[in-house]
RNA sequence: CGGGAUGUAGCGCAGUUGGCUAGCGCACUUGAAUGGGGUUCAAGAGGUCGAGGGUUCAAAUCCCUCCGUCCCGACCA
């Protein structure tokens, strides 16, 4: 991609009304556009950054059994109306009439609309387990929003619901759903807490909460400073065991639920099972807030300058950035750079703009791609060209001619 | 929904004991120079001062109402 095709507009000074560092620079590195409070646009940049966590998200997903599906967003209240969460959903749904006068919400989540589904298309012990998943668009009118894209009224979340014969299945998918998730952290760069949590409205008795710690959030957690056992804060009260306990902030990264039959007992979801009884299915679900996940890798990835990517997130690997566009010595050395690494399957981004060096440096800085590839006058007189390394600042010269090795050989470490 | 803050050009701000044609920086347009950390000079374009109403000879400025945004709280898979 080159800069000057693509569109970058980055923001100089930190925009007004923000004050998590996430929002911050979610807006100066051009992620994301606020259209109103919790409802943002993902420009290119950031939607690039979503694909990558998408995919992670998709490969774990896939990794364990799991199948995606894309639910509808738009629902007859009928079907809220039958497990109750017309009522206990009623804040936070957005409610309309359409033009027959029928009762239609925008879905806060899925549990109803793939219960029905499951209902529809299963009839049989033999056609269980199965885990049926979706990253799409979730509708919230919440009171109060935070944090830019950290509590949204429209956000992304990646929701999965199993489906089994009896509870030892569904453990079996639970752990399998929990190791998933952790990998799935991990890869974004992450470092999650795993707590037992309270099920809340999704009902159910067991569930998990995956939490990381930074500045900001809506969460809180009580760490044992000496065993490092961790407790989710409910009161405000350090727990009473034994121990120092010291509070921590915390942001709620994903959900899991062992949901039993709450869904399909409201919604008829039943199956004949092998002893010819008909019996509810077992359910379990399981979400990740896609979009808030960007926020958090933003939250505790980050310096003065910028943006510091986690590799498998970052929107380019590399960005090759002559220093002046109008030495053409140096732009066309990049633009080989540029055609070899492509060929080799490396997501390049090209800074081509005419732009004064300074420039070009701080808006690499704050878009923070991983790695740069400085190619100026001053290391070409020496046939060299330089790598500098986003995270640890590391400038490395090397031979004009051994680059895409040496870019090839980082990004596989 | 309670408490607090805030709204002037795309962005960041000044101007508010009422007073001339509403100003600055960045960005933008044109031209020139420059070229390793937001470079320099010159000339330009860009505004319902959040909205509505009121007071006044005169309102960005004072009063009332409403709206938007952010923070704290309540709420929240």
């Amino acid at each position: 991609m080159y800069w000057s095709k693509y569109f970058i507009p980055t923001l100089k000074e930190i925009p007004i009304g923000t004050e998590a560092i996430s929002h911050q620079l979610s807006l100066r590195a051009s992620l994301v556009h606020m259209l109103t409070s919790g409802v943002y646009s993902y420009l290119p940049v950031g939607y690039r950054v979503l694909r990558k966590v998408e995919d992670i998200i998709r490969q774990e997903m896939d990794a364990i059994g799991c199948c995606e599906l894309l639910l509808p967003s738009l629902h007859p209240m009928e079907i809220w109306k039958k497990t109750g969460r017309d009522q206990t959903l009623k804040e936070i749904m957005i409610t309309f009439d359409n033009k027959k006068g029928q009762h239609m919400c925008l879905g806060p989540t899925h549990e109803e609309i793939i219960t029905t589904l499951a209902k529809d298309y299963i009839q049989s012990y033999r056609q269980l387990p199965v885990t049926l998943y979706q990253i799409q668009t979730k509708f919230r009118d919440e009171m109060r929003t935070r944090f830019g894209i950290v509590r949204a009224c429209e956000f992304i979340m990646k929701d999965a619901y199993s489906f089994d014969r009896n509870m030892e299945g569904l453990k079996k998918n639970y752990e399998q759903q929990l190791a998933a998730y952790v990998r799935i952290f991990k890869r974004c760069g992450l470092d999650p807490i795993v707590v037992a949590a309270d099920s809340g409205a999704m009902g159910g008795s067991i569930s998990h909460e995956f939490l990381v710690t930074a500045p900001i959030g809506e969460d809180a957690i009580w760490v044992n400073t000496i065993n490092g056992e961790v407790v989710k804060d409910v009161d405000g009260t350090a727990p009473s065991l034994a121990g120092d306990w010291v509070k921590k902030v915390a942001i709620e990264l994903g959900h899991i639920f062992q949901l039993g039959t709450k869904y399909s007992d409201s919604l008829g979801a039943v199956f004949l099972d092998e002893d010819g009884k008909q019996k509810p299915m077992i359910m379990g679900c399981y979400g990740i807030g896609v979009s808030r996940l960007i926020a958090a890798i933003i939250e505790l990835n980050s310096d003065q300058a910028g943006i510091i990517w986690p590799k498998d997130v970052a929107p380019f690997d590399v960005e090759l950035l002559p220093v002046q566009a109008s030495d053409p010595v140096a732009m066309e050395l990049a633009q080989s750079y540029y055609t070899e690494l492509k060929a080799a399957g490396v997501d390049v981004l090209m800074d081509d703009r005419d732009e004064s060096a300074g420039r070009k440096f701080n808006d690499a800085d704050l878009i923070g791609i991983p790695l740069r590839v400085i190619i100026g006058k001053r290391m070409l007189a020496q046939n060299q060209v330089e790598i500098k390394d986003r995270r640890t600042g590391v400038m490395t010269a090397v031979s004009k001619d051994n680059l895409k090795e040496e870019i090839l050989k980082r990004l596989k470490a």
